[in-house]
Parts: structure tokens; C-alpha cells; sequence
DNA sequence: TCTGGGGTCCTAGGACCC
DNA sequence: TCTGGGGTCCTAGGACCC
């Protein structure tokens, strides 16, 4: 899953299968993840950064943007004070180092947070968002992955500096709508507002087989295990479904994917695994083994007792 | 050689409605 | 022989993020 700023010394990066990463290291410690602990840690660091302004936003376990323009005067040493009684807090409080960075948007925040790890403070003054970028290689853009990095190489763009250059309009033939992302971005542009995003808009559960598998019974047992879990997360949401997915993906990597939307909302877990097994059933035709199955709820929404569905008052 | 799990957003085609 | 335009919803696939 991750790996050690240690570990990083041998080569071992985060998503590594194991066997690869006990070749460059065998003296490496190899340990089990412990979600609980890392919930727990996670949810104590957003309380503190939360304190520091009343405008946040999680973006996954371990990252988050805060708001502090009406907090502070935009001085450098305005800054380095705050980012330093943050990091003071979250090591006092939960032994842990974090990395910050500071600009006048999220995307260049971002990005400068990245800049220097472990423990690292990194500041952008107002109007070098562009120059900061322009000597970093793409990949270092968010939302451009493996792929549009592939792309922009064939087209001789390799940095974000090479990238601001190339005009909108091709930007837009060339990309669609990502193009006119990739454009701002490039130049330091986002106007995106730190918000609290509060509703979820799926639950997806995946299990790979230790063996890729025909058997359907160890199929569908593995299935009922997931939905049992993802219905348990809907329920404590306070939600309920109106799509339910699956994911088959096999032996080859080969990978499809199978959703119904129902006529009506659901909160039943029956409903869910008849519709789930169904699915899945029509996977079963292909000869190969699966490696992975995976299913999800969609169309969520917040289940309201007092209120009636349209529907119902149809019924 | 080997490729996790939980998410979001976008695209494109087709069905269907007025 | 020729058969609109605007819109929504559903489904499948894919890129990307941490």
C-alpha cells in the first residue's frame, strides 16, 4: 500500500505488489494496514486544521485545504507562524509529521505541498503561481494521470511551463472540455472554493481473489460479504440506493462492469443482493476465471421518514 | 513480472419524451 | 423518399486521485 521514507531509499514506492518490493529490500518490514488506527489519527488531524479557519475541506484520509485568507495578514511571517503552530500541534497531539503547502488557490497549494516531504513548509507568493509550475513535469498537474502525461510527451510537452504555451483553442480541439482544465492549470489558474463536500455519491466494495476462481459459490459468498458491508455503510449514512453495480474483472485484467437502476429508491438489503447476484450472473457465460469482483451503490439519497417520495403518493 | 481498494468525474450511444 | 430539435435518464467504459 505505502511504504516508509526508509523504504523509498531502495526503490519501493506505494501500490507495490510485496514480491516486488522484497526484492529491492528483503530486510524491509512488511506489516499489515490498520485502517481503525489510521480513521482514528485522520479524523483528530481534521479537527485541529478545522480550528484554524471555518472554511475546510477533507479531500481523502490523510490531505486537506483550509481557508485563511480572513484569518491572517497575507505576510510571509504571518504564515510561517501558522503553518508552524499546526505542525506543532498535529506531532504534540498525534506524533506525526505532515507537509504544507501555501498559495493563493487549491490547485497551486496543492502542488506545493508536494514540493518538499517529508515535513516540508512551502510557500507561493501571490503571482508566481505560473513561474513555480512552469519546471515541473506535467505529471505533476493534478488530474493529469499516466495517460494524458503519454499524450502530452508524443506532442513534445514535457513541463508545465511548455504546457501554458499552447494556445486554448487547440487546447480545446485537442482535449474537449479537459482541455480548458489543462490550460488554466497550467498557468497557476483555479478558482475553485474550499467547501466541505458532505454528500457521498457512491459505495463501492472490491475483493480480489487470493486464486483467480470459477467456483460461483466462493463467488457469491464473497459477494453477500461485500453488499452485508456496503449496505451496512448505507444504513449508517442515513441513505438509500437506486443503482446497483457490478464489477467482474478477470484472469486477463480484462475488466466490465454491470448496473441496473431500479424503479424506486431502496434501502433493502434483499433487493440489493437480488439485483447484485443477477448481474453477476451474466458474467458467468465467459470461460475465463476472475481474479476480481466488485459492486457498488449509486444514486444515492438521504433517507427522510417524515417526508413521502413523489412516487408514493402516486402508489 | 505483476498489476489494491474506495472514490469522483467525464464521454458516448441509445431509449424515450414533448 | 425522407424522416427536427431540445432535453433527461440509463448504461458501459475509462482516466484519475489518494
Amino acid at each position: 500500500m505505502t511504504s516508509s521514507y526508509e523504504a523509498r531509499k531502495f526503490g519501493i514506492k506505494s501500490a507495490m505488489p510485496i514480491s516486488q518490493a522484497y526484492r529491492l529490500c528483503p530486510s524491509a518490514i512488511f506489516t499489515p494496514p490498520n485502517f481503525p488506527l489510521y480513521t482514528a489519527a485522520s479524523e483528530s488531524v481534521m479537527s485541529i486544521l478545522r480550528s484554524y479557519s471555518d472554511k475546510f475541506e477533507q479531500v481523502s484520509i490523510d490531505e486537506a485545504f483550509i481557508d485563511i485568507t480572513t484569518k491572517i495578514n497575507s505576510s510571509k511571517n504571518e504564515i510561517e507562524k501558522v503553518a508552524a503552530a499546526i505542525k506543532t500541534e498535529i506531532r504534540e497531539k498525534e506524533k506525526l509529521s505532515c507537509s504544507i503547502g501555501v498559495a493563493s488557490n487549491k490547485l497551486v497549494a496543492k502542488i506545493a505541498s508536494d514540493f518538499k516531504k517529508p515535513d516540508g513548509l512551502t510557500i507561493i507568493e501571490n503571482g508566481r503561481e505560473k513561474d513555480f509550475l512552469s519546471q515541473l513535469p506535467v505529471r505533476k498537474l493534478t488530474g493529469v494521470g499516466a495517460k494524458t502525461e503519454a499524450v502530452l510527451k508524443e506532442m513534445g510537452v514535457n513541463t508545465i511551463g511548455e504546457l501554458a504555451e499552447l494556445p486554448l483553442y487547440f487546447m480545446e480541439k485537442q482535449f474537449g472540455k479537459y482541455g480548458y482544465y489543462l490550460h488554466d492549470s497550467a498557468n497557476g489558474i483555479d478558482e475553485t472554493e474550499v467547501e466541505e463536500n458532505y454528500e457521498v455519491k457512491s459505495i463501492n466494495r472490491n475483493t480480489t481473489f487470493e486464486e483467480d476462481t470459477k467456483d460461483e459459490s466462493i463467488i457469491f459468498a464473497v459477494m453477500d460479504e461485500m453488499i452485508e458491508d456496503a449496505h451496512a455503510a448505507l444504513i449508517l449514512a442515513g441513505l438509500s440506493c437506486k443503482t446497483v453495480g457490478v464489477r467482474v474483472r478477470f484472469g486477463d485484467f480484462d475488466t466490465h462492469t454491470k448496473e441496473k437502476t431500479l424503479s424506486e429508491t431502496t434501502t433493502s438489503k434483499e433487493a440489493v443482493k437480488k439485483m447484485a447476484r443477477q448481474l453477476l450472473r451474466e458474467f458467468f457465460s465467459d470461460k475465463r476465471k476472475i481474479r476480481q469482483i466488485g459492486m457498488r451503490l449509486a444514486h444515492l439519497k438521504e433517507v427522510d421518514k417524515k417526508q413521502k417520495t413523489v412516487s408514493q403518493y402516486f402508489r
